[in-house]
RNA sequence: GUGCCCGUAGCUCAAUGGAUAGAGCAUCAGCCUUCUAAGCUGAGGGUUACUGGUUCGAGUCCAGUCGGGCGCACCA
């Protein structure tokens, strides 16, 4: 809708001799009586121009030229706003597009011939994923399927590693559940993985080679084995939410040597040090951020030999600069919330364009049960497993529960409200609107053998003008800015809020308006408008990965 | 102590620096012989934690205070 307002804005600007570098901001105002459209350029321009805002307002009016048909009225209001009215005629002509473009409207050309990366779940294979790694996993997932709409090519990608010391850890726990198992005394320190799977991935291994392994102090097959479950299961809970992703780095890749046997680490130390940020003391390698400004340097390669995260990080997103990604969207959890900004001053001293980087940090999860808040931690092994929400309240509530909050605020899951099938539970809202629109389709074929999916007359369209179609379809027009919105703030909850309004306008519209027992033309005409409101709901619901059920 | 996030209706949360701060749930009052009542209409409910500042205008930006969450490793 910006591009309709801004030329017609700014020739009237020229027209009233007005120049300035402001913004020119067009918005929706919250309350109908101001028009569908506003803007508040005359209260922004009125200082340089010497001139008060209702009469600068009132002279750019005199300059608004418009297409034929489009504009009801405009009028000056309060302080100096311009209210701009739609013909209910521009709004149902409008409404055709959404026929005509389908499941591709509101795809956007923003990422057109453009590369992004949404990097997201990211767990090492060291657990089964808890109810925190869903958040980040469905916000990520969202965050890929807003970028695709906005015509970007989108890789998802996981990174892990499967190397360090907790996976070390992890084979250590699963010996010794298997060495219990087979019948031999064991100390199980409070170090290691404590949770009931371990117990099983041992069960496992009993079962495939008995109590041979018993005799080898060997921790290698057992690594090996936990984590081939562990990320099977992984991949398994991630698939039931519709989370697939399409490439898994291997951190380790980083630490082998290249054909000229120098490993990605070591390249990212070599090209730091040229800049002069490189310093060893104590026995490590240490990143000179004190000369950035920050209170400690930096450990890169630790005194063991073995390099800290940060490096291997840095050196993760040297990789995604290589691949040439125009955007690199990086999601996780408040508790990393130091992990960026050592990796990004890094990069920005070796050249690189990190305003490429975006990052998105969900806060946590609670969980309510009972009323109760339940809090959790991986390693004690009572955390709430992501596979347990699913059983309990389906895909569809988990997903649009972990985006309906905003991902800058704590998530208390309501996991009873979820469960519940009526109409305190938001997702049913959703789908019900869905649902009754399939519904009405059907029994519209049924009475009339009118189709509207297999018809182009869409111009009847034009015929609607009551306040609750007009509502409707200027909801509807929405939907494209909406899109850009929640992928300019990386915020899917956007898309939750806005497709609630939809429905909310539909059930009234279907309240207040007859369809089937309409008189013909407008019958076809409100099916019309039905149908364009499905399809709104369905581009929609295939962004937030909720399925769109044609009956309840 | 310090970095980041948060503090808005009884509860859970919205509100690109805009006009009378909005939804859902809960509460109360209405609406099904008529296309799905898992719906609609209406009512009550607020010192936007507090104090200053910036400007035509602040829930929003800035400074400070108070309160809550998450970090602050040669773990990831």
């Amino acid at each position: 809708m910006h591009e309709f307002f801004l030329p017609v804005i700014k020739s009237a600007l020229r027209s009233t001799g007005i120049e300035t570098d402001k913004q020119i901001i067009i918005e929706q105002p919250a309350d109908k009586k101001f028009g569908d459209f506003s803007t508040n350029i005359a209260l922004l321009t009125a200082k340089e121009c010497k001139s008060n805002p209702r009469e600068l307002a009132h002279q750019i009016i005199e300059h608004l030229v418009f297409p034929p048909d489009t504009i009801a009225q405009i009028e000056v209001a309060g302080p100096g706003f311009i209210n701009f009215h739609f013909t209910s005629f521009f709004i149902m002509h409008s409404v055709r597009q959404i026929l005509h473009e389908g499941n591709a409207y509101g795809k956007g050309s923003i990422g057109k011939g453009k590369r992004a990366i949404v990097e997201y779940v990211s767990a090492n294979p060291t657990g089964p994923l808890t109810i925190g790694r869903g958040r980040g996993g469905v916000l990520g997932d969202c965050l890929a399927n807003l970028f695709a709409a906005q015509g970007y090519e989108v890789t998802r990608e996981y990174y892990f590693n499967d190397a360090g010391r907790q996976m070390q850890i992890l084979g250590e726990s699963v010996r010794l559940r298997y060495m219990e198992r087979c019948g031999k005394e064991i100390v199980f320190p409070d170090t290691h993985y404590q949770g009931d799977y371990i117990r099983d991935i041992a069960e496992n291994i009993y079962n495939q080679h008995g109590a041979v392994l018993a005799e080898s102090s060997d921790v290698m097959t057992f690594k090996k084995s936990a984590e081939a479950i562990i990320f099977t299961s992984i991949k398994k809970t991630l698939e039931r939410l519709s989370i697939r992703h399409d490439s898994y780095f291997n951190e380790h890749t980083l630490y082998t040597p290249d054909e000229a046997g120098i490993s990605a680490n070591q390249r990212v130390i070599d090209a730091l040090k040229e800049k002069g940020f490189i310093a060893e003391y104590d026995g490590a390698t240490w990143f000179l951020t004190t000369k950035l400004g920050q209170e400690k340097d930096k450990v890169l390669i630790k005194s063991s030999g073995e390099p800290s995260y940060r490096l291997p990080d840095i050196g993760y997103h040297i990789s995604k600069f290589e691949r040439d990604f125009a955007v690199m969207v990086n999601v996780f959890g408040a508790d990393h919330i130091d992990e960026y900004p050592d990796v990004i001053e890094a990069l920005k001293i070796l050249d690189y364009d990190t305003s490429r980087i975006k990052i998105a940090i969900n806060q946590f999860v609670t969980t309510t049960v009972d009323g109760q808040t339940l809090k959790m931690s991986t390693r004690k092994g009572n955390a709430d497993l992501l596979d347990d929400l699913i059983d309990d309240v389906g895909a569809d509530a988990t997903r649009l529960f972990f985006i309906m909050r905003s991902k800058d605020s704590h998530l208390n899951f309501d996991v009873e409200l979820a469960k519940k099938q009526s109409r305190e539970n938001p997702v049913f809202y959703l789908q019900y609107a869905h649902a009754r629109i399939c519904s009405l389709l059907r029994m519209a074929m049924q009475e009339t053998g009118f189709d509207p999916a297999s018809s182009e007359d869409y111009s009847l369209l034009e015929l609607l003008t009551s306040p609750s179609e007009r509502q409707l379809g200027f909801a509807l027009l929405n939907y494209p800015d909406m899109i850009k919105a929640s992928v300019r703030l990386l915020e899917p909850q956007k898309m939750v809020e806005y497709l609630h309004s939809v429905a909310e306008l539909f059930h009234r519209f279907y309240q207040e308006c007859p369809i089937i027992k309409a008189e013909p033309d407008i019958c076809k005409a409100r099916l019309f408008l039905s149908l364009a409101t499905r399809q709104i709901l369905q581009n929609g619901f295939r962004i937030l990965g909720v399925t769109a059920p044609e009956s309840m």
